[in-house]
DNA sequence: TCAAAAGTGTTCAAGCTACACCCATGA
DNA sequence: TCATGGGTGTAGCTTGAACACTTTTGA
């Protein structure tokens, strides 16, 4: 016998993504270019609805999935945007994802959704309905987070080396950052593996290219970073 | 003319809410002896569903004046669990709430729903679908919040004196604290005000009696207290 | 006058900040 | 050979941890 509640009444729930990226010098985007209305040609994050057999973290990697071909991606949940007027459709909850994308790793471009582009969060245009307010709120989250833990690898390529490492750093807190003070800080936490390798892209002297130490990566207990920027979160 | 989404389906939303307490030298959560089916006579969080004219903050004030009869609590929104088999009833995702009471400030029990008990945290009983989850999560948020920002005197009243704040984050972080460093960390950051009373419950030396800076406290800016215990979050 | 709790100050070590010099590379 | 970017070391200061002595009170 199934029983039901009595007296309540059901809602559309949306899920919505705010998928950084990290290329070159700067911060990205992920954004959509929406193809139907509401606010069709408008920007917006990529989203979906929460369907009938999924829970939550299911449908946000469907979602992802969908967007970009990508699997096994840094992903978290952040807040439920519930204003009864977010959307003029109908009511819909949207609950908000935060992802973190290696953009280099995953050049075949072939697999993203025509309607995307990464977008430098600097250029970022104005986003429908209650989007921007998810944008802000998931940049304070990652600046705290990577404050604390060291996420920023998931925005980084496989190989990498520690001044590319500084600029992804200086463009999620908005700062500069000494170069001495950051190479120790960073191979203090013993997370870099040197691949014996030389960064052939530079004119001047080779960097090192290092890799993350997985092992060490997922088992990481200490606050990683301790930039003055974060003390006046 | 009202549009609406196709082949999408629509989900109960229900608050959950985590309340923390603060008595003596025990942190304590107010649970509930649920009255109606399912898991009737079993303990649980204070909930309820989500409205049709009201966003998830506002549900959550309802639901919690509902059981206490207290407003103005700081109240959080924490998470969503959304594992489709979560309520045997019928699909249900829960936001989980948190909020910290400051006990003794509101002895008027009488507003307190006969069901509600303030219970110790070391005494928690199992609770019912996915409830303890919901609290350990909310313990977690608790010890990391509070080291970052001074919220640990919501749970505490009006007045009081160092040693017993020092009890309260003993609790929190199930730690003992050095006396002399608590106090000078605490002084330091200039939200006490001294009343100039002194405790009369002592039996020996009578304590100072201070009171929260509100307007400090609202503005604070820097990490609060940096525990040891934190590092290895 | 003694035990228990409160109040305060000092010392040491670690960590962070600021800063300078040397090296490798290609134009 | 020079400009550019990469790599490393050190001194000084700030912060936090450990720790001891004095005061107040009531029994």
């Amino acid at each position: 016998m199934l029983q039901t509640y009595k007296n309540t009444h059901k809602i559309l729930v949306a899920i919505d993504c705010v998928i950084f990226g990290f290329e070159q010098t700067e911060l990205k985007l992920l954004l959509v270019k929406r193809n139907f209305e509401p606010e069709m040609g408008k920007w917006s994050l990529m989203g979906g609805f929460l369907g009938e057999n999924e829970n939550l973290d299911k449908a946000s990697k469907r979602i992802l999935f969908s967007l970009t071909g990508l699997e096994n991606i840094y992903m978290e949940q952040l807040y439920v945007y519930s204003e009864t007027n977010r959307d003029p459709v109908e009511r819909t909850l949207s609950v908000c994802y935060f992802a973190l994308i290696n953009i280099q790793n995953n050049e075949n471009e072939a697999r993203l959704n025509p309607n995307a582009q990464w977008i430098s969060l600097k250029d970022k245009p104005k986003l429908i309905f209650d989007h921007d307010q998810m944008v802000a709120h998931a940049l304070k989250t990652l600046k705290n987070k990577a404050s604390m833990h060291p996420i920023g690898f998931e925005l980084m390529p496989d190989k990498f080396t520690i001044p590319h490492l500084q600029k992804l750093y200086e463009a999620i807190y908005d700062a500069q950052i000494d170069r001495r003070n950051f190479s120790k800080t960073i191979l203090a936490t013993k997370l870099l593996i040197d691949t014996g390798e030389k960064n052939t892209n530079s004119v001047t002297k080779k960097a090192t290219v290092y890799q993350l130490n997985k092992e060490k990566y997922t088992q990481y207990q200490y606050s990683f970073l301790n930039l003055p920027t974060l003390k006046t979160l």
